[in-house]
DNA sequence: ACACTATTTGGCGATTTGACCAAATAGGCA
DNA sequence: TGCCTATTTGGTCAAATCGCCAAATAGTGT
């Protein structure tokens, strides 16, 4: 792997790692329907507000979603809506290997 | 999040998990372009043997690659070409991560 | 059976991650 | 200013991940 191969790949999974989290996944599924603050995911959730945060700031230093400080509270909203893609991948990868299981 | 909820992304992190590094991503794109005994792929990717065997292992366990031993080798390719879609969406994140930056 | 090659497995130390708690910070409002 | 709510940050601990080495396994060919 050449060093621009490297640092090709590390870029890539940089973002693959942010997304590597069924809370993170959660989360970013919530705000494909409408924006949150960190309260109001917190409940959804259902981890410590300090927890919910901290994969948000995850979740924002890979670009995928925006912070906006309104009056008293941050509202989180997704910053490109490609990532909702992802989760196409995702789930045609769990759907080819059911395929795959049944026709065994 | 629900039970339910909770299954669902988890499965979703189950695969996405597997594609959070860098030398997996590596991999998928190698095995992309031709399948690859171990070996060969250890040498492409410049590590240990058994580090290179065990990523394998987990993007089999994931459903990502398939093995197939012919004569001496164990020979890895992909599974569904649909994982490659994912490349698609990371590299558009980033991209658009760019694009956002370039704008401000 | 023996030697040789390819691959996997087990185990170890180092690093990273994830969750919670407690404390710090920031804004709004009385 | 002081209080209250929302959020972030720092610290700690447990668990997971990663990479290498050494050993085990599997198959080929002599």
């Amino acid at each position: 792997m050449t060093n621009l191969d490297k640092r090709k790949y590390e870029e890539l999974a940089r973002i693959s790692k942010a997304l590597a989290h069924a809370t993170r996944l959660y989360i970013i599924h919530k705000l494909d329907e409408q924006e949150y603050c960190v309260k109001e995911l917190t409940e959804l959730v259902g981890a410590d507000i300090s927890t919910v945060s901290k994969h948000l700031t995850i979740l924002k230093n890979a670009g995928i979603i925006l912070d906006e400080k309104r009056g008293n509270c941050v509202y989180y909203k997704l910053q490109c809506r490609c990532v909702l893609a992802m989760f196409g991948c995702l789930t045609n990868v769990i759907d080819s290997n059911k395929n795959k299981m049944n026709a065994m």
